[in-house]
DNA sequence: CCTCGCTTAATGAACGTTCATTTGACAAGT
DNA sequence: ACTTGTCAAATGAACGTTCATTAAGCGAGG
């Protein structure tokens, strides 16, 4: 175990700035505290990213690497997708929280190349999914797409005044009952 | 037309500061940003209000009054109420921005009174449509409301991403005939 | 001993807030 | 009508703090 180990200060640094950022975006993320987080001091910050923002698109890209393509897409069984959807964001808060903030923080950048070509995929999947009978055909793949995603995160994107309407324990089948009727074709695939 | 006016000069600094933090959120805005654009003097804002943070909470005192009952419900057209909150959402997204940041900045705050009780109101008429035939009934009327209002504002709440998903023309479609599909009750009240 | 990792301290700008001062409105006194 | 007194409205410079960033120094490992 060395005690210079400048890969694990890293690590700890984006851990520890996820979790400063998450909590206070990026104009109320204070360097000192995420130094203070990651056992590091402040100006070793800077040897590793670009300042405070550089810090913050980095901890971005590597969210982004990871959310991506975690939950994989089953167009033949979009109701579990949603389902496993809302599971990972319910197991990530943090992660959400700060999806969130980058919304609005850094939302007029262009779509980066990563997430276009994962919504592509996705796209081409459920047009299979409408070919193969199990959605249903007469809404667009994109229009699927959005719903499942939108009600997949229902629970996430809303103030405190609506996530009281239903307790945790059913949320999960909300999203997926909901899905599921929208989803499914009128006359199902067999009988 | 008085050159001294202070109620003119409050109403030009709330709606500066709406338009400021709607922009950068409380920790981003500068005070002295928002009197330029209220056209006043940095120092005027602490005799209106109690600083930045007494401010911004003003600011959200105003719009929630508008906005609660901007859209009153018609439980018994739940896909026209859903459309109408599009519309509305889609007519102020400055007011839309602001609440997203209230919801990061401010979201630990209980619910307020005000909004309470609209939320409680607006149960009550779902149940009441329920008991009418014109809402499905084997889904709690909680349930159905969190529905109706997670689909309503399904494109404001995404990332860029997905709202590249469905142009703009057939948003406020999509967004009706989901809540008409979730919401109509399967044996349709008249035959 | 020399380089690299890291810390501590210093720097300087940005920013919220305060406050002494000025400006404008208005009415009483003449 | 014209001062003059008074108070609220409003200004804008100054203050003190916070904070991101940089610079200097130090100690360990090869």
């Amino acid at each position: 175990m060395a005690t210079r180990d400048p890969d694990r200060k890293r690590q700890q640094l984006m851990d520890a700035a996820l979790a400063e950022f998450a909590e206070y975006g990026v104009a109320g993320a204070r360097v000192d505290r995420i130094a203070g987080r990651a056992g590091i001091s402040p100006g070793l910050v800077y040897s590793f990213f670009a300042g405070k923002e550089g810090l913050f698109d980095a901890v971005y890209e590597a969210i982004a690497e990871q959310t991506v393509d975690a939950v994989p897409i089953d167009a033949d069984d979009l109701p579990g997708y949603a389902g496993r959807l809302h599971d990972a964001a319910a197991q990530n808060p943090q992660v959400m929280r700060f999806l969130a903030w980058y919304a609005l923080e850094r939302g007029e950048r262009p779509v980066s190349e990563m997430v276009a070509r994962s919504m592509d995929e996705k796209i081409t999947a459920i047009e299979a999914a409408q070919r193969g009978g199990t959605v249903r055909s007469d809404r667009s793949a994109g229009e699927i797409l959005a719903l499942v995603l939108a009600l997949a995160n229902m629970w996430q994107h809303h103030t405190e005044d609506v996530g009281r309407l239903v307790p945790d324990a059913q949320r999960r089948t909300v999203i997926t009952d909901a899905v599921r009727h929208l989803v499914t074709p009128q006359q199902p695939p067999r009988g």
